[in-house]
DNA sequence: TTGTATGATGATACATCATCACGTTTGATA
DNA sequence: TATCAAACGTGATGATGTATCATCATACAA
């Protein structure tokens, strides 16, 4: 029944996969959508990647000696917005940041795991408490739109070993 | 089974009866916890009382001209911090806004209903949503220690007619 | 009532986050 | 190649949030 396990990375996974796959879903969107994915915006992307941590505009700015230049924020935010429209990364509005999106299934983008601890944010599957939400939002008389669920804790990396 | 009607409060309730409660709760909780409400954070909660929408910090900070005098930003996020802490006002992280804490139930502070059309924001229930929080955590490995729930739409005033 | 410790305030400056305006470049396509 | 819209580069500006520190207020004990 509980065939999905953590969705956190784990010490040693495969990160290398993990951009590569990003950036292939990336190219794959924009393919479908007759989108440009620009140098601009993979770089940025790219440094989304790098990281399951959310790293802010300015962090990204800071990263990105890219060809020697350094670009301005405006820059940063449209690739951000670029990114975020494809659903390809998402912004933590608690921390005011920005994580790549870890998978294309459903629910993404409205649940996440953020560690106190490491950083580390988590996109889980979030259908069951989809469910709960729209149905608190019928007995509200709620039409509802969009929404947004930030849970911070411990990962299981940092979390105080129990039993495991 | 569903005794709880909507949480949002109605063209037509007693607003004057939120602010005095609002006010009321706020120093039984200073009076119970040993702190101060000064002039400075009753003013800020006064202003937050006011409506049910979320105000930013320079919204407030605009709306203060409480004896001719303006106070600086600084002094507005004191006052929101404190309030913070002791529950009686929420921050809404994706408006980088506050609101008035709207009552004192269980799993307040948690869940916010934010209308897209009248800004108004409503905390319902969220012990629905807190068990699939909780549950969700569980699977990931995840130790949960707070959750923030935003959800957006129309709230009852605001969406369409509907056989109401 | 005075002294003292603690917490709140007032004010300036600064740090961080985000957008706007506008002219230039680039790339797709007729 | 001509054209046009999208994306870029850049500087300025707006919006949000903190750090610091001297001053002021309150509680409480001697």
């Amino acid at each position: 029944m509980a065939a999905e396990s953590s969705p956190f990375p784990g010490r040693r996974h495969d990160h290398d996969a993990c951009i590569s796959e990003g950036l292939a879903r990336a190219e794959e969107i924009c393919r479908v959508r007759r989108e440009r994915l620009t140098e601009n915006r993979r770089a940025v992307l790219e440094l989304l990647l790098a990281e399951h941590q959310p790293a802010g505009a300015y962090d990204i700015l800071e990263r990105f000696d890219w060809k020697g230049r350094r670009p301005a924020p405006a820059q940063i935010y449209r690739a951000l917005s670029f990114l975020e429209a494809l659903g390809i990364v998402h912004r933590i509005a608690s921390r005011n940041a920005y994580v790549a999106c870890s998978g294309p299934e459903e629910g993404h983008g409205t649940v996440f795991l953020v560690c106190t601890e490491c950083g580390t944010v988590a996109e889980p599957n979030g259908a069951g408490v989809g469910r709960s939400v729209r149905d608190l939002a019928d007995v509200s008389g709620f039409e509802l739109h969009t929404h947004l669920l930030e849970v911070t804790g411990l990962c299981p990396e940092c979390r105080p070993a129990s039993g495991a």
